[in-house]
DNA sequence: TGCAGATAAATGTCTTAGACAAACGCATTC
DNA sequence: GAATGCGTTTGTCTAAGACATTTATCTGCA
């Protein structure tokens, strides 16, 4: 009765994952993609043309599968469906790595350079040492401070597993395990800084949270680790509160920010509409700072009285901005 | 380009919410039914018929909304869609409360009586108190243990929280801050528990996630707790992990137990279906616990070979016996 | 009375094709 | 450069119909 539920109906004895056929609603599951956007790019474009059972419904190939991952992963870069649901894989790769190898932010305060550092990391996962892993950021954390690690450590680390996934070094649970790790971690080095402080926080009062399609915590976590070091009093919601609550809350709550968070799947109707609709319901001194990774919030187009945090690191420098503006 | 993402488009000046219109897409997310399942229902029960925009787009009203809340709460409870669909709200609500009433698990040990325990609690909830709540939590945790503490104070509460939240006694921000305090003080008391164990810990060695359509977490960090004070080996991968990857991760980690949770939203062809996949790809002697408010576990028509927790608290007896069993 | 099996009703999801608003790219103009 | 206008692209909503699967009810038999 809910939105998706097919599942072993079609895959009898799936020993091997390459001779799974997988329904639309796997897919959708799977990639992200409607199941009207599915219907409509075979319509238009031709792409995806999956078998058909019995019934005449869809059945996708585990390479049709991969495909549209491919083709996600494009979209969430830029570029326009027309342009990439019509190619081949291997001209869908080409414009993968192509895009994936230039823009890389230098680290130069850095023990290692960045390429180092995560093949280093990467092999801890791909060889299931998330002990040692854990180990290490908390040592690291103990000579840079949680700042620093989580802006020149933690988060280009995110990006090479997500990454290293869409290449297949990287299996989902040894994802799913690593966004655990981290995230238990950047939790109890809070909770850390939250006792030596003994819990006394100081203004600005943040509420943390994303909008209901944002499933992905951990940029709001990262965000969440700045406002701490700053000594912030904080308010985290955890993922997916509806626009309107999001409102209720920091007004009830009575709160200075509200900090909301928007990863790379994001589609950009969301973060506007999300952006507009709330700026609209909170009173005006009340400040929206967002952030992520979402293509939306790089281009023009953000409703006023928003601010764009380009790098989380960013957010400590905007807290001092914003005491030096409330100092009375 | 993702699943929904209407937004701000029909609502110009949302300034109260009783006079808010809804799309479809807005519907499917807040009450779980598929756009599918509401247009067909429209077509045969008459039931929700909302207005139209210029565009001919359904509109529906707050009053619908609601009402179609108290339907899904119905179904997950186990009613069926044409007894419940055609009803006035007055009739579901009595049907609602008719049925929350009854069924109370005793609470011998405890200090209070339920229902006196729920009141001071979730008043806390109500006027926004969380460090009360998370300092009584502790203290209760310190008094009679993590494991009591979770079986007879936690899970009642969020159980008495959703009550709240359907009959609009708390916002949904209230119901998120309380999950995220619960959530927080689960991991600490864990991690507590570790550190006094030195990190060693014995088998049986479990994996704990969920299926992709299941985003609830608590009820998994409940069970984690009971795997942690009998001081077992974990593996948390947090929620939402397709089915072929929990096999996939279960056998490369060399995992003794799979353990999984489904909440009571949770269809039951997705809990059947699942667990007959899960339980085809995993070797024999690789044990499959499950547990959960969901309808569909206390039926017969699991696969063999699925051991059903009834409650947690009866994880430390199957611990026990699993030891038992092992024991060489 | 209790349990197994057949029949009938109920129910969610997939199918089809068409329509249209919002967003985007691009050329033009100030 | 920055802003305006226009054609194209693109995702989502609409409709009714079909059908597999599940649930409820009835029947027969021990």
């Amino acid at each position: 009765m809910n939105p998706p539920a097919p599942g072993a109906r079609t895959k009898p004895g799936p020993l091997d994952t390459a001779s799974v056929l997988w329904s639309i609603a796997e897919v959708e599951r799977d990639t992200g993609l409607g199941k009207d956007t599915l219907r409509v790019w075979e319509r238009r474009y031709g792409f995806p043309r999956p078998s058909r059972d019995t019934l005449g419904e869809r059945q996708y190939s585990h390479a049709q599968l991969l495909q549209l991952r491919l083709i996600k992963r494009l979209l969430d870069m830029g570029h326009r469906p027309g342009k990439v649901v019509g190619l081949d894989v291997l001209a869908l790769e080409q414009l993968c790595e192509q895009a994936t190898s230039l823009p890389r932010p230098a680290h130069a305060q850095l023990p290692h350079t960045a390429s180092e550092i995560e093949a280093e990391w990467l092999l801890w996962l791909q060889t299931n040492q998330f002990d040692t892993l854990r180990h290490a950021l908390q040592q690291h954390i103990m000579r840079f401070g949680l700042g620093p690690t989580v802006d020149q450590l933690i988060a280009p680390l995110c990006v090479a597993v997500g990454e290293a996934w869409l290449r297949g070094d990287l299996t989902i649970y040894q994802e799913h395990l690593f966004t655990q790790t981290v995230q238990n971690l950047m939790r109890e080095a809070m909770g850390q800084v939250d006792s030596s402080a003994r819990g006394q926080r100081k203004p600005p009062k943040v509420l943390l949270t994303t909008t209901p399609s944002e499933h992905h915590q951990l940029g709001l976590l990262m965000a969440e680790c700045f406002f701490t070091v700053e000594g912030c009093d904080r308010l985290a919601l955890g993922p997916r509160t509806p626009v309107p609550d999001i409102a209720q809350a920091a007004i009830q709550l009575g709160v200075d920010i509200v900090a909301l968070s928007f990863s790379a799947h994001a589609s950009k109707r969301d973060v506007t509409d999300s952006l507009a609709q709330l700026r609209d319901l909170l009173p005006e001194p009340l400040e929206l700072w967002v952030g992520g990774a979402a293509l939306a919030l790089q281009r023009k187009g953000l409703p006023l009285g928003v601010l764009c945090i380009k790098r989380a690191s960013d957010i400590s420098l905007q807290v001092a901005g914003w005491r030096l503006r409330h100092k009375s």
